[in-house]
DNA sequence: GCCGTTTTCGGCCCGACTGTTTTCAGTCG
């Protein structure tokens, strides 16, 4: 048993414990067992033996040690089966509905012996549930939206999990010899927020149609299959423990461009590339562009072939999706779309003085490592209490500890002797990685903020959000931001929208209005580049284009590993044909980017 | 259930909001 399936069962049953009303302390020792075994670089099974070592792991004592030794050798413990005798597995399913938490789910079980999505509907909507205490109209009414909803959902997979099951698959195909080119083509390929299933493409003198049986074979037999759902000539198809399904093709080389290209997508940028060939007396299919007269092959071995035969420019797959992009790289007017690199600095962070895991300097110093120039750590105001959020006095403070930290880089920088994961002589143009004090400031319900002018006055970076009220009318909510963001002080909107990617719809809100009052008055909007919560979806970022607002794209991590998440933020940039000008975090400099904030009052 | 320890047990982020009540439990972040 691997560790993320041990992290999965400690998971589940802190979730069976939850709805047994069990100890909350307890519960939550279970839920960081988990995390702590999701987070280990090395399998438990190969350090079972040793109870040291599992004891060396924060967050797994005694008793954890004793339910991971039954984990592996059993595939269960006592606890989960004990559970198990009083509750069912589908239980779970309940809890990830709006509304439904443990105490529900028991109440509806004990009640109606509802123990599934489908039997909650029925019983929903045969009004058995009203008869219930704390449940009345308005509820059943949320409740059969969300139910709605996560069928729609549930079936697709956000794109960092996608990306994290590919790169696990790739690594174990890669492993056999002559196979030296594996890529995800489909919407992962395209940078969608979520998808579907994983198409995998893989090529090399293994894949050649003479000897592709024995990479077939070895593709087959991955341990991560759960069910194998299909074995062809050159084609296998399965499904992970969590029912994604994983589509593996192994290719000969000199149609591999044709495949990647078919297997990519979209359908109807291919039906209108196909389209395009016909007229050119061409067809194009996942094996090769052909000419219609004598079917001889034009172009297949790669995508840039592909496109140049059809009189194209070469098409970024985030772009594929027939929304202009034929026509503008048939005109050499496609966009330099921003990349990875192009990214400077990050405004967006917590640390442990609030809700984040890190410190100051961890998290300046993962960034220095990440390549970055320059951050702001924003941490939350009080008015999140649940997250330990700063008062005006620790605000204060915070921002001096800040400071202080800066004030180490330059002298670091200075004394040539700064000791990190990248030098500061590898950059271009060396000069002190810089961190600015910042916080993000609470937007309460009536459009005020919840620190003093007098305190955002000592911060560079001023991120306003909203983080509660969610479900005032659009008007209100429209005319809280603006409110909001009349105050001089804030320099940059956060998380404008509040969509959550498979959670939450938008807030009720008017985009059109704030982006344009956003662009007036010089606050940046913020794109959130975490995966959960790509907060400005594409054609958001397109209005704010239009508007020609100012646009920052932040990670909002809470550890140092959560500043990877920027990758995904670039893809939705990418998505929505944005260029390094498009965005303020792109300056070299903190300096050259404060120059790009609203000027401070 | 874990942790830290004044080695034997107490502390472990908790306030706001919702839909239901008629004073609050449950959910959320």
């Amino acid at each position: 048993m691997d560790n993320i399936s041990i992290a999965r069962l400690l998971d589940e049953t802190a979730s069976l414990l939850e709805i047994d009303s069990a100890d909350p302390f307890r519960i939550r020792s279970y839920r960081r067992a988990a995390e702590a075994v999701e987070q280990q670089t090395t399998q438990l099974s190969t350090i079972a033996d040793d109870p040291k070592q599992l004891l060396a792991i924060a967050g797994i004592g005694k008793g954890m040690v004793a339910n991971i030794q039954a984990l592996l050798t059993t595939g269960t413990m006592p606890l989960r089966e004990e559970l198990l005798q009083k509750y069912k597995p589908t239980m779970l399913e309940l809890l990830r509905l709006p509304g439904m938490g443990p105490k529900t789910v028991a109440l509806v079980w004990s009640a109606c012996q509802v123990c599934d999505i489908d039997g909650l509907e029925a019983a929903a909507k045969a009004g058995h549930l009203t008869k219930l205490p704390r449940m009345g109209e308005k509820f059943v009414t949320k409740l059969l939206k969300g139910i709605e909803d996560h069928r729609k959902n549930s079936s697709r997979f956000r794109i960092d999990k996608a990306q994290q099951h590919a790169d696990t698959i790739i690594n174990l195909i890669r492993a056999f010899p002559g196979i030296d080119e594996i890529i995800p083509a489909g919407s992962l390929r395209r940078g969608r927020e979520t998808v579907g299933d994983l198409d995998l493409l893989a090529t090399g003198p293994a894949c050649e149609p003479d000897v592709v049986s024995a990479a077939v074979e070895h593709v087959a037999a991955l341990p991560l299959i759960d069910k194998l759902i299909a074995k062809g000539q050159n084609k296998v198809s399965f499904t992970l423990r969590n029912n994604l399904q994983v589509d593996v093709r192994l290719l000969p080389r000199a149609s591999y461009g044709a495949a990647l290209q078919y297997f990519t997508g979209s359908k109807m940028h291919n039906v209108a590339l196909r389209q395009r060939a016909i007229k050119r007396g061409l067809t194009l299919s996942e094996y090769a562009l052909l000419r219609l007269e004598d079917n001889v092959i034009v172009a297949a071995a790669s995508e840039a072939e592909i496109y140049n035969a059809l009189d194209l420019d070469y098409i970024p797959p985030e772009l594929r999706e027939n929304g202009g992009e034929l026509e503008a790289a048939a005109t050499h007017t496609l966009p330099q779309l921003i990349t990875l690199a192009d990214i400077r600095g990050d405004l967006h962070m917590h640390t442990e003085a609030t809700d984040g895991r890190d410190t100051i300097r961890q998290m300046a110093e993962a960034a220095l490592a990440r390549g970055l120039a320059y951050i702001a750590i924003t941490d939350h105001s009080k008015n999140l209490a649940m997250t330990n959020g700063l008062d005006d006095t620790r605000a204060l403070a915070h921002i001096k500890r800040i400071r202080e930290i800066d004030a180490e880089f330059a002298e670091e920088f200075a004394a040539g002797n700064k000791s990190s994961a990248t030098p500061y002589s590898l950059h271009p143009t060396p000069s002190p990685f810089r961190i600015l004090p910042g916080i993000e400031v609470d937007i309460l319900a009536d459009g005020a903020l919840d620190l003093d002018d007098s305190t955002l006055a000592q911060m560079d970076i001023v991120v306003a959000s909203i983080h509660s009220h969610f479900n005032q009318p659009a008007e209100e909510m429209t005319a809280r931001v603006l409110r909001a963001i009349e105050n001089p002080h804030v320099r940059i909107l956060g998380h404008p929208t509040g969509r959550k990617v498979l959670g939450r719809e938008a807030y009720a809100i008017n985009i059109d209005t704030i982006l344009k009052s956003a662009a007036q008055k010089g606050v940046a909007v913020e794109h959130n580049a975490s995966p959960a919560r790509a907060d400005l979806n594409d054609l958001h970022l397109r209005l704010a284009k239009k508007h020609n607002c100012k646009i920052v794209i932040n990670t909002d991590a809470h550890a140092t590993e959560e500043l990877d998440q920027m990758r995904y933020g670039i893809t939705q940039l990418r998505r929505a044909w944005l260029t390094p000008t498009d965005i303020l975090n792109t300056q070299p400099t903190a300096q050259a980017l404060l120059q790009q904030l609203r000027p401070k009052p």
